[in-house]
DNA sequence: TCGCGCGATTGATAATTATCAAAAGGGGGA
DNA sequence: TCCCCCTTTTGATAATTATCAATCGCGCGA
């Protein structure tokens, strides 16, 4: 692996804690790897024999059922995806597929375990991470249960606005299918979502959009602390 | 406390390991408690000052958004409910209220929060019981994005039919206005939901249900171990 | 530069789910 | 035992969301 990744990746809050030893023999035993877009790297029921780190590109987690689809999350470097499966020795619960060339450092399942139960630092770190992990399914559960599909987008594109910088424009980071998957709703009704908003100063074009009236999309979308905010 | 209580917690998967001297202190610390029924224990925003152990009766974890209200979910004796924010030390992200009269014990935050960082066995305890939380969480999640209301009724009811001993009876564990918030749904399109189940065998009586037809409900749910396990 | 292909949009319609109102049914207390 | 209250059910209708089909439009490659 190249060695300028091993910093950032020792960075991230789930490896930075642990002992230098713990983490050279994770490093050690992993694989890193380039993998071109729309390759499946897990399927949901496999059993867990990796945890995956995204340092380059970009992953999203999506499950199946009877013929559907769901876009569950999306992963950005520098990031981990399917601890909890790793943990409990149990099957994923969901796919990953790239959604552009990636590069993905792959830690066999059982030397995360041995180091959950070598290094306590980690074992620490591991319940913080997951901690977070949870209260974010939490409040995604909760956008779907508590909100309908324009409040669903309204919120998404505040959230993505404050994140770029809230200048009064941004950039959806993803294709609008996904989007559409990922706010739980086809793509058509997404378009037709945009259009609901327009009175409320949303301008899409191709995936940039312009807010020229954050007060009255803000009124609409209703943005809860307890569901949008994504640092508690 | 009752004494006669303690054991059992001490044998629930997140206290069963740790020290007894960090037990203890976390029991010394706690507060039991006897709460009528509709008592809201908890309100979404606020800082997690306890943890909370259900020893007797029933809470529903709950949430509300805009001017709606959705279930998230129910905890029997004996479970513990609001474990992330108490180890983030963040606000509740649910509320909770007792369904009926029922018995909690209390454990303040930081009695948590020390016994996690001086208790090592206690620290992997936890993420066991977190990891736990966050695949129900997923599951519950595909649930919702995955299925259509009518399924995921079929599927509860194979869940409880499975649970109480697959005799080809089954009573709801809650009334049915919850037991419609819990699945996503209003109570009325629950009861259409329990008339489109009639032609698969499915029979309501208050909280008596019946199924003459588990293959052809089976047929129509389409279980998937990845959304209806509860163990894996 | 010119199509070709694919994602996105629009239109028409259907299915699903919610809302509002009213009636029915059942259990507990007087 | 009867009555009242509250949950549930039913009915009518509206809103939301999905589906299917067709068109649009933009970027890429020949």
């Amino acid at each position: 692996m190249r060695p300028s990744d091993i910093p950032e990746i020792r960075a991230l809050r789930l490896f930075k804690s642990m002992s230098d030893s713990a983490f050279e023999a994770l490093i050690q035993a992993a694989y890193l790897q380039t993998f071109p877009a729309q390759l499946e790297l897990i399927r949901e029921g496999d059993p867990a024999d990796f945890l995956y780190v995204v340092t380059e590109g970009r992953v999203e987690l999506f499950a199946r059922a009877n013929g559907r689809e769901a876009t569950m999350g999306m992963v950005h470097p520098i990031g981990t995806f399917i601890l909890a499966a790793v943990l409990k020795d149990a099957v994923y619960l969901m796919s990953a597929r790239t959604c552009q060339k990636s590069k993905v450092l792959m830690i066999p399942a059982e030397n995360v375990r041995a180091a959950f139960e070598a290094d306590d630092a980690f074992a620490r770190a591991i319940v913080v991470e997951l901690a977070s992990c949870y209260r974010s399914v939490v409040k995604e559960h909760k956008d779907l249960k508590l909100r309908s599909s324009v409040e669903r987008l309204a919120n998404r594109l505040l959230r993505y606005h404050a994140d770029q910088g809230a200048n009064g424009t941004l950039e959806l980071p993803y294709d609008k299918r996904t989007l559409a998957s990922l706010l739980g709703m086809t793509p058509e009704n997404l378009s037709r979502a945009f259009n609901t908003l327009k009175p409320y100063g949303v301008q899409v074009k191709g995936t940039e959009v312009t807010l020229s009236d954050i007060d009255g999309l803000t009124t609409l979308a209703k943005p809860n602390i307890l569901i949008d905010d994504r640092t508690s």
